[in-house]
DNA sequence: TTACTTGCAAAAGATTTGCAAACGA
DNA sequence: TCGTTTGCAAATCTTTTGCAAGTAA
């Protein structure tokens, strides 16, 4: 993986492959922590800079509280309930037009949709 | 306004009255500062507080680092320069394709593309 | 072996809160 | 006047960092 294969940063990836929660680092370390009780945050973010930069995993910044992980590396976009911050993946297309000054003068490495609304359950509720 | 315009809130108010920049709360602090000398953290996240439930502004977390406030009403998006965070605003069409039980399931807010990449001045440079 | 990683604690940075004094409506 | 707002400091929360000890390759 051209790092080392920790036993914690293998815990760490068994706990994220496939993982549909979007999690943030706390939520990592809870549970990975289950397995290492001496896992410490310091290793989870580190962890997650790795990943993040052999683009193994996704930083989220549409949570305005904390930072989510996700693991889905097809093209995808998100949906946050605005009330139980619950994201969910969504893979429809999209698309947006930029203007020619735009495309011009900005190079562009990726684009992402954040929807934001209420979950199914938070509608209920409210 | 249905809450009190004190001087420190109209300064901040004209602080970012057709601002392009995005500013944080940190740069919107520093900016009031100079004509209020006393003017605290604390004030400036309490008016962005009641500007945002207002509606009177937006809080934008496309940068990872930390909120950044855009007084722009009509309906865009934004391009972030990873470099150096700069925050554009995009005014084109965008749309995204939502299938049939994400439409039933989720009660849609709004919906906001970020798009990540270099701006001109980071683009020479790297 | 040895450079990379871990774990702890402390630090940093952003944001929030408690509360008494000040003030706009 | 009176309820809201300010300003200060302390607190909170997330994330980062320094460093000695441990470990994968």
């Amino acid at each position: 993986m051209g790092c080392k294969l920790t036993p914690q940063r293998i815990a760490i990836l068994q706990y994220l492959d496939g993982n549909k929660e979007h999690p943030s680092a706390e939520d990592i370390y809870k549970a990975v922590r289950r397995k290492f009780p001496t896992m410490s945050f310091a290793t989870v973010y580190s962890t997650l800079a790795v990943l993040k930069e052999k683009k193994i995993i996704l930083e989220l910044t549409l949570d305005p509280d904390k930072k989510r992980y996700d693991p889905e590396l097809e093209d995808h976009n998100h949906m946050i309930c605005i009330s139980c911050k619950r994201i969910i993946d969504i893979f429809g297309e999209h698309s947006l037009t930029l203007s020619k000054s735009e495309r011009r003068n900005f190079s562009v490495l990726n684009s992402h949709v954040e929807v934001r609304g209420l979950c199914p359950e938070c509608r209920k509720t409210t």
